[in-house]
DNA sequence: TTGCTCCTCACGTCACGTGAGGTGGC
DNA sequence: TTGCTCCTCACGTCACGTGAGGTGGC
């Protein structure tokens, strides 16, 4: 009996296929087409973990419910990359200014008045001129 | 001579389609599948503004550079708009925090130890638990 | 050996774009 | 009338998904 689950969270193929009765080949499909990278065993057998399998879930919702094109869901990947990586600078800037208004708060209070470097920088502050970033990705022919 | 263009700025169907070697059934396709609203005479012909042309752009980019599909132009249509709000708050956040923390800066100079009451208030703060909108479109069958 | 894996090639179906055909208003 | 507009119907092409066929490793 060949094994169809090595290690812990990472399938193989015929498992994938079962589990969202999904044809093998259009898994190969997608993948030719970038829109998964499962790791391989050294046999080069395909092994999908579960972030590969939350990215197929993914996917399957738009090709399937929604009718997206290959195409179509590797742009709309890309874009939900760059709004997640928007949403942590977000949340990271406003951590940020939270800390800072306490401490200056806290300085206020005990009547000190400078000291107006900041306690933490935030990971990326973001400027009015910014610009959207390029994809990283060369557009599909 | 019928008149292709209608005051300033308003095209009608065969100057869009001319301008942008485009068949006219495929604009009026964009507009049956919902990409596209442009807005028409009391004679019911099409009428494109400034507007719906560069959306129109975006569309062909999508559509003949990198062969999207109806439904997933639909959808990134949705995530450009959602982007794009991301952005202006981020803006207006940004603004706001970099204005309080001029008042601040001055009055610590001026030796003042309080008014924490904001000067202007942000169009929206975001918050650490902010869920996702809600898309405001039914998905396309 | 068995049952999986890998790959390539090929076919059916459907969406998209385009064309034809007939209508109506400026 | 002319040249546009509107609409519906239909066809050709191509992408996507699936199947067959042959291979190789655990």
């Amino acid at each position: 009996m060949a094994a169809k689950r090595k290690s812990k969270g990472a399938y193989m193929i015929s498992a994938v296929a079962e589990m969202y009765e999904i044809h093998p080949q259009t898994l190969r499909l997608y993948e030719r087409e970038g829109l998964l990278k499962p790791s391989r065993t050294d046999g080069n057998t395909r092994l999908y973990t579960e972030e590969d399998i939350e990215r197929l879930e993914f996917i399957l919702n738009l090709a399937r419910d929604l009718g997206v094109n290959i195409a179509g869901i590797a742009i709309i990947l890309q874009m939900r990359e760059r709004m997640e990586e928007m949403n942590r600078q977000m949340q990271s800037f406003v951590e940020y200014v939270r800390t800072e208004m306490l401490t200056h708060m806290q300085q206020a209070a005990q009547g000190a008045t400078a000291a107006m470097v900041p306690a933490r920088r935030p990971m990326m502050v973001p400027r009015g001129d910014a610009a959207p970033e390029k994809p990283r990705r060369a557009p599909r022919k």
